[in-house]
DNA sequence: TTTCGTCTAATTGTCAACAATTCGAGTATT
DNA sequence: AATACTCGAATTGTTGACAATTAGACGAAA
């Protein structure tokens, strides 16, 4: 059912995700601050456990935090710094691509199309909510693969990337980048592979 | 005194500030567990604060964090993804310089001059962990003057490559090549201050 | 001897209470 | 009216205690 190796994850790992969600998904918008409270109650936790979450959200880029006044949505970044993540972003999934592919099992094609299917449904609904988890999670795949040091580099500069609220003319599209970006792997053509990839990650 | 505006630092900052010094001079070797209670105990605060600065190190890419086992400190790159974070920096800190070149005022010039006689300082006394404390501090007063956003994918970028425990042969090396890119900002000389840049930020 | 389980000490995870700080409403002063 | 001040509610920062988990020592059974 989930893609990584790990069963369990921790209570800080589960609210990071429902609050990175949400800050994809529009619900929470730009510099609107995020209490611990509500978000204790909602979770069912103390206020430290919520505390750990929001401070690894800040040091990610999700977050925007000042001492003593708490933390907020972060803006959205201008067009210049937007390039320059897509740049930084190329360069490593390239990398991760040049390091993983070689080792890549049948199951991790599996997994690949499996996340493709999920993918297309996404797509199918628009669900831009899902839509993001899910190309997230696939990009993620590769760059976890190659090296796990990597990976949390990687997602503190593609978070950035995910917070303007991009809206998409043609889902469909996104589908099909992907599929083009797996359909590359399963035939382990690095060349096609990173072509597919590069244009994927495009500017807005 | 200090280089930035900040007159203040939360605890953690200070705890972290801490811990990064250390496992950049070698003291806290790799793979070896940092606990929270010794640290609690030394700086004199409670478990929890320490908890929080551990959290931020190890999102930073300083400590590694495995759930209920803590926090260690991180192996250092392989050459292959040292290179890679060596061409990530050039191409933020080349971003950087576009960005504030042109915003530099003359204390900016004071504040780079002072840190340059602090590096050349460290330099003569072959104190390794001023020199990477200074070394760090000014490539970051551009990075930080250019983008707050920036500053935090660009440290846990760059604190990776200091892990790794360089001897270097000649140290007034490490201040000639800083000397030639305050010189060229000094003289607003962009093309000339990114070629001095990319020249300093090498392979090992 | 090896392997398996059990216990214990050490360590991290969580919690609720309290302290410190910030922010805004209301009030007084010029 | 505009500014400065005071106070209180809301929020974050910190602490110590307790629960849950892990790792290693020890011993019993095959």
């Amino acid at each position: 059912m989930s893609i990584t190796e790990k069963p369990i994850r921790s209570m800080r790992e589960q609210i990071c995700e429902a609050v990175r969600a949400e800050v994809f998904s529009g619900e929470m918008t730009n510099d609107q601050p995020v209490r611990e409270q509500p978000l204790a109650e909602r979770f069912g936790v103390s206020r430290g456990s919520v505390r750990d979450a929001l401070l690894q959200l800040s040091q990610e880029g999700v977050l925007v935090y000042s001492p003593n006044r708490g933390v907020r949505v972060s803006s959205p970044p201008s067009d210049a710094e937007f390039r320059l993540y897509a740049k930084l972003r190329k360069e490593i999934e390239g990398h991760c691509l040049d390091i993983c592919m070689d080792q890549l099992t049948e199951e991790d094609d599996r997994n690949l199309t499996n996340l493709l299917t999920t993918l297309e449904d996404a797509c199918r609904r628009a669900d831009l909510s899902a839509i993001t988890e899910t190309d997230l999670a696939m990009h993620r795949y590769w760059v976890s693969r190659a090296s796990r040091e990597l990976e949390s580099v990687w997602l503190s500069i593609t978070v950035r990337m995910l917070i303007v609220y991009t809206l998409l003319e043609d889902y469909m599209e996104v589908h099909q980048e992907h599929a083009a970006i797996v359909e590359a792997i399963g035939r382990r053509d690095l060349k096609a592979a990173k072509r597919a990839m590069n244009e994927n990650i495009r500017y807005k």
